[in-house]
DNA sequence: TCATTAACACGGG
DNA sequence: CCCGTGTTAATGA
Protein backbone atom coordinates (compact mmCIF):
# COMPACT_ATOMS: atom_id res chain seq x y z
CA UNK A 1 0.00 0.00 0.00
CA UNK A 2 1.46 3.61 -0.93
CA UNK A 3 1.68 6.47 1.28
CA UNK A 4 -1.22 8.20 -0.61
CA UNK A 5 -3.54 5.46 -0.17
CA UNK A 6 -2.95 5.48 3.66
CA UNK A 7 -3.64 9.06 3.65
CA UNK A 8 -6.63 8.43 1.74
CA UNK A 9 -7.62 6.02 4.25
CA UNK A 10 -7.21 8.71 6.76
CA UNK A 11 -9.13 11.13 5.14
CA UNK A 12 -12.21 8.97 4.45
CA UNK A 13 -12.16 7.33 7.87
CA UNK A 14 -10.38 9.45 10.18
CA UNK A 15 -13.03 11.61 11.07
CA UNK A 16 -15.29 8.59 11.91
CA UNK A 17 -12.99 5.46 13.13
CA UNK A 18 -10.85 5.09 16.29
CA UNK A 19 -7.27 5.50 15.01
CA UNK A 20 -6.39 1.90 16.22
CA UNK A 21 -8.86 0.57 14.07
CA UNK A 22 -7.90 2.74 11.30
CA UNK A 23 -4.39 1.34 11.56
CA UNK A 24 -6.08 -2.27 11.54
CA UNK A 25 -7.61 -1.26 8.02
CA UNK A 26 -4.14 -0.05 6.84
CA UNK A 27 -2.54 -2.99 7.66
CA UNK A 28 -5.55 -5.72 6.32
CA UNK A 29 -6.98 -4.14 3.76
CA UNK A 30 -5.63 -4.44 -0.21
CA UNK A 31 -6.30 -1.67 -2.35
CA UNK A 32 -8.40 -1.78 -5.34
CA UNK A 33 -8.50 0.82 -8.34
CA UNK A 34 -11.54 0.93 -10.90
CA UNK A 35 -12.52 2.43 -13.90
CA UNK A 36 -15.97 3.95 -14.98
CA UNK A 37 -17.86 0.84 -16.06
CA UNK A 38 -16.16 -1.82 -14.16
CA UNK A 39 -17.77 -4.31 -12.01
CA UNK A 40 -17.11 -4.51 -8.46
CA UNK A 41 -19.22 -7.31 -7.59
CA UNK A 42 -21.83 -9.11 -9.50
CA UNK A 43 -24.85 -11.68 -9.08
CA UNK A 44 -24.17 -14.89 -7.81
CA UNK A 45 -20.60 -14.08 -6.63
CA UNK A 46 -19.27 -15.02 -3.14
CA UNK A 47 -17.93 -12.18 -1.59
CA UNK A 48 -15.40 -12.40 1.00
CA UNK A 49 -14.05 -8.92 1.13
CA UNK A 50 -15.86 -5.78 2.26
CA UNK A 51 -15.18 -2.83 0.08
CA UNK A 52 -14.85 0.96 1.62
CA UNK A 53 -14.69 3.22 -0.59
CA UNK A 54 -12.12 5.45 -0.97
CA UNK A 55 -12.65 7.56 -4.17
CA UNK A 56 -15.29 7.55 -6.98
CA UNK A 57 -18.88 6.59 -7.73
CA UNK A 58 -20.17 3.24 -6.99
CA UNK A 59 -23.93 2.82 -8.52
CA UNK A 60 -25.35 -0.27 -6.96
CA UNK A 61 -28.23 -2.19 -9.15
CA UNK A 62 -30.59 -4.75 -8.90
CA UNK A 63 -31.23 -7.49 -11.70
CA UNK A 64 -33.86 -6.72 -14.28
CA UNK A 65 -34.80 -8.36 -17.39
CA UNK A 66 -33.35 -6.29 -19.92
CA UNK A 67 -30.27 -4.09 -19.58
CA UNK A 68 -29.81 -1.43 -17.42
CA UNK A 69 -30.93 -2.69 -14.17
CA UNK A 70 -33.30 -1.12 -11.65
CA UNK A 71 -30.67 1.58 -9.42
CA UNK A 72 -30.80 0.67 -5.62
CA UNK A 73 -28.66 3.34 -4.33
CA UNK A 74 -25.15 4.89 -5.06
CA UNK A 75 -22.01 4.71 -2.97
CA UNK A 76 -19.60 7.71 -2.32
CA UNK A 77 -16.27 8.03 -0.74
CA UNK A 78 -16.36 7.23 2.61
CA UNK A 79 -19.03 4.77 2.55
CA UNK A 80 -19.43 1.35 1.81
CA UNK A 81 -22.14 -1.56 0.61
CA UNK A 82 -24.77 -2.46 3.04
CA UNK A 83 -25.93 -5.29 0.29
CA UNK A 84 -22.63 -6.84 0.40
CA UNK A 85 -22.03 -7.05 3.90
CA UNK A 86 -25.13 -9.10 4.70
CA UNK A 87 -24.34 -11.36 1.57
CA UNK A 88 -20.86 -12.01 3.51
CA UNK A 89 -22.13 -12.22 7.12
CA UNK A 90 -24.99 -14.97 5.63
CA UNK A 91 -22.10 -16.79 2.87
CA UNK A 92 -24.50 -15.82 0.43
CA UNK A 93 -24.58 -15.21 -2.99
CA UNK A 94 -24.92 -11.62 -4.33
CA UNK A 95 -28.15 -10.22 -4.87
CA UNK A 96 -26.88 -6.63 -6.91
CA UNK A 97 -24.46 -5.99 -8.46
CA UNK A 98 -21.83 -3.07 -7.83
CA UNK A 99 -21.08 -0.81 -10.88
CA UNK A 100 -18.40 1.74 -11.02
CA UNK A 101 -19.86 5.54 -11.72
CA UNK A 102 -16.76 6.98 -11.75
CA UNK A 103 -12.90 5.94 -11.45
CA UNK A 104 -12.07 5.49 -7.88
CA UNK A 105 -10.32 3.58 -5.22
CA UNK A 106 -12.00 1.17 -2.68
CA UNK A 107 -10.08 -0.63 0.48
CA UNK A 108 -11.12 -4.55 0.30
CA UNK A 109 -10.90 -5.91 3.95
CA UNK A 110 -11.86 -9.72 4.66
CA UNK A 111 -15.42 -10.75 5.93
CA UNK A 112 -13.46 -11.89 9.48
CA UNK A 113 -11.82 -9.01 9.95
CA UNK A 114 -14.93 -7.15 9.60
CA UNK A 115 -16.68 -9.78 12.25
CA UNK A 116 -13.55 -9.29 14.02
CA UNK A 117 -14.27 -5.52 14.48
CA UNK A 118 -17.93 -5.48 15.46
CA UNK A 119 -16.64 -6.99 18.75
CA UNK A 120 -13.93 -5.09 19.44
CA UNK A 121 -14.53 -1.00 18.01
CA UNK A 122 -17.21 0.55 19.27
CA UNK A 123 -17.04 3.02 16.25
CA UNK A 124 -17.09 0.20 13.89
CA UNK A 125 -20.58 -0.64 14.67
CA UNK A 126 -21.96 2.73 14.64
CA UNK A 127 -20.30 3.35 11.27
CA UNK A 128 -21.70 -0.18 9.91
CA UNK A 129 -25.37 0.98 11.28
CA UNK A 130 -24.85 4.21 10.31
CA UNK A 131 -24.51 3.17 6.78
CA UNK A 132 -27.49 0.32 6.94
CA UNK A 133 -29.48 3.00 7.58
CA UNK A 134 -28.22 5.57 4.58
CA UNK A 135 -28.55 2.61 2.25
CA UNK A 136 -31.72 1.85 3.76
CA UNK A 137 -33.25 4.94 3.32
CA UNK A 138 -31.67 5.30 -0.60
CA UNK A 139 -33.52 2.36 -1.35
CA UNK A 140 -36.96 3.99 0.18
CA UNK A 141 -36.54 6.75 -1.95
CA UNK A 142 -35.72 4.46 -5.09
CA UNK A 143 -38.98 2.82 -4.32
CA UNK A 144 -41.16 5.65 -3.86
CA UNK A 145 -39.86 6.34 -7.40
CA UNK A 146 -40.91 3.63 -8.97
CA UNK A 147 -44.61 3.51 -6.93
CA UNK A 148 -45.54 7.33 -7.17
CA UNK A 149 -43.55 9.45 -9.08
CA UNK A 150 -44.67 10.11 -12.78
CA UNK A 151 -41.35 10.10 -15.60
CA UNK A 152 -41.14 13.24 -15.68
CA UNK A 153 -40.53 13.63 -11.76
CA UNK A 154 -38.18 10.72 -11.90
CA UNK A 155 -36.50 12.10 -14.98
CA UNK A 156 -35.74 15.49 -13.28
CA UNK A 157 -34.60 13.79 -9.83
CA UNK A 158 -32.51 11.26 -11.99
CA UNK A 159 -30.53 14.48 -13.53
CA UNK A 160 -30.21 15.95 -10.03
CA UNK A 161 -28.53 12.83 -8.40
CA UNK A 162 -26.41 11.98 -11.29
CA UNK A 163 -25.32 15.72 -11.33
CA UNK A 164 -24.83 15.22 -7.59
CA UNK A 165 -22.78 12.15 -7.59
CA UNK A 166 -20.11 12.89 -10.23
CA UNK A 167 -19.94 16.57 -8.88
CA UNK A 168 -20.68 18.24 -11.91
CA UNK A 169 -23.52 20.16 -13.51
CA UNK A 170 -23.36 18.01 -16.84
CA UNK A 171 -24.96 14.80 -16.87
CA UNK A 172 -22.85 12.69 -19.59
CA UNK A 173 -25.26 9.92 -20.85
CA UNK A 174 -27.22 9.50 -24.04
CA UNK A 175 -30.96 9.56 -24.23
CA UNK A 176 -30.96 5.56 -24.63
CA UNK A 177 -28.87 5.13 -21.71
CA UNK A 178 -30.89 7.46 -19.34
CA UNK A 179 -34.14 5.30 -20.97
CA UNK A 180 -32.44 2.01 -19.48
CA UNK A 181 -31.72 3.48 -15.91
CA UNK A 182 -35.71 4.58 -15.73
CA UNK A 183 -36.90 1.82 -17.54
CA UNK A 184 -38.55 3.58 -20.40
CA UNK A 185 -38.33 4.28 -24.27
CA UNK A 186 -36.33 6.41 -25.20
CA UNK A 187 -38.42 8.47 -27.03
CA UNK A 188 -39.92 9.53 -23.75
CA UNK A 189 -36.88 10.79 -22.52
CA UNK A 190 -36.01 12.56 -25.66
CA UNK A 191 -39.77 14.23 -25.28
CA UNK A 192 -39.77 15.17 -21.73
CA UNK A 193 -35.75 16.80 -22.37
CA UNK A 194 -37.28 18.51 -25.10
CA UNK A 195 -39.93 19.68 -22.84
CA UNK A 196 -37.39 20.76 -19.77
CA UNK A 197 -34.99 22.27 -21.96
CA UNK A 198 -38.04 24.76 -23.68
CA UNK A 199 -39.46 25.25 -19.74
CA UNK A 200 -35.19 27.29 -19.55
CA UNK A 201 -34.29 24.04 -16.89
CA UNK A 202 -31.37 22.29 -19.43
CA UNK A 203 -29.67 22.63 -22.31
CA UNK A 204 -29.28 19.80 -24.95
CA UNK A 205 -25.99 18.75 -26.12
CA UNK A 206 -25.30 15.56 -27.69
CA UNK A 207 -24.22 12.79 -25.29
CA UNK A 208 -24.65 15.50 -22.49
CA UNK A 209 -26.76 17.48 -20.43
CA UNK A 210 -25.99 20.50 -19.09
CA UNK A 211 -28.25 21.71 -15.78
CA UNK A 212 -29.24 24.90 -15.38
CA UNK A 213 -30.36 26.97 -12.52
C1' DT B 1 -54.47 9.75 -22.05
C1' DC B 2 -50.02 8.37 -22.19
C1' DA B 3 -46.27 4.81 -23.09
C1' DT B 4 -44.22 1.76 -26.41
C1' DT B 5 -42.56 0.16 -30.77
C1' DA B 6 -41.11 0.90 -35.31
C1' DA B 7 -39.72 3.79 -38.66
C1' DC B 8 -37.64 7.80 -40.73
C1' DA B 9 -34.80 12.09 -41.51
C1' DC B 10 -31.18 15.06 -39.95
C1' DG B 11 -26.48 16.08 -38.75
C1' DG B 12 -21.91 15.64 -36.62
C1' DG B 13 -17.80 13.01 -36.05
C1' DC C 1 -21.23 5.51 -42.59
C1' DC C 2 -22.69 5.12 -37.74
C1' DC C 3 -24.77 6.97 -33.82
C1' DG C 4 -27.49 10.14 -31.16
C1' DT C 5 -31.35 12.82 -31.59
C1' DG C 6 -36.09 14.54 -32.73
C1' DT C 7 -40.46 13.31 -34.52
C1' DT C 8 -44.48 10.79 -36.22
C1' DA C 9 -47.83 6.94 -36.81
C1' DA C 10 -49.90 2.86 -35.08
C1' DT C 11 -51.14 0.18 -31.26
C1' DG C 12 -52.08 -0.97 -26.54
C1' DA C 13 -53.02 -0.44 -21.49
Amino acid sequence: MTNTDRELIKASFGKILEDELIDEIISTAEIREFETGDYLIDFNQYVKRIPLLLEGVIKVVREDMDEGGLVLYFLEGGETCAMTMSCCMGHKKSEVRAVAEAAGKVAMVPVSKMEEWMAKYHSWRAYVIENYNNRFNELLTAVDGLAFMKMDERLENYLRETAKVTNAKTVSKTHQEIANELNTSRVVVSRLLKTLENKGMIKLNRSSIELLN
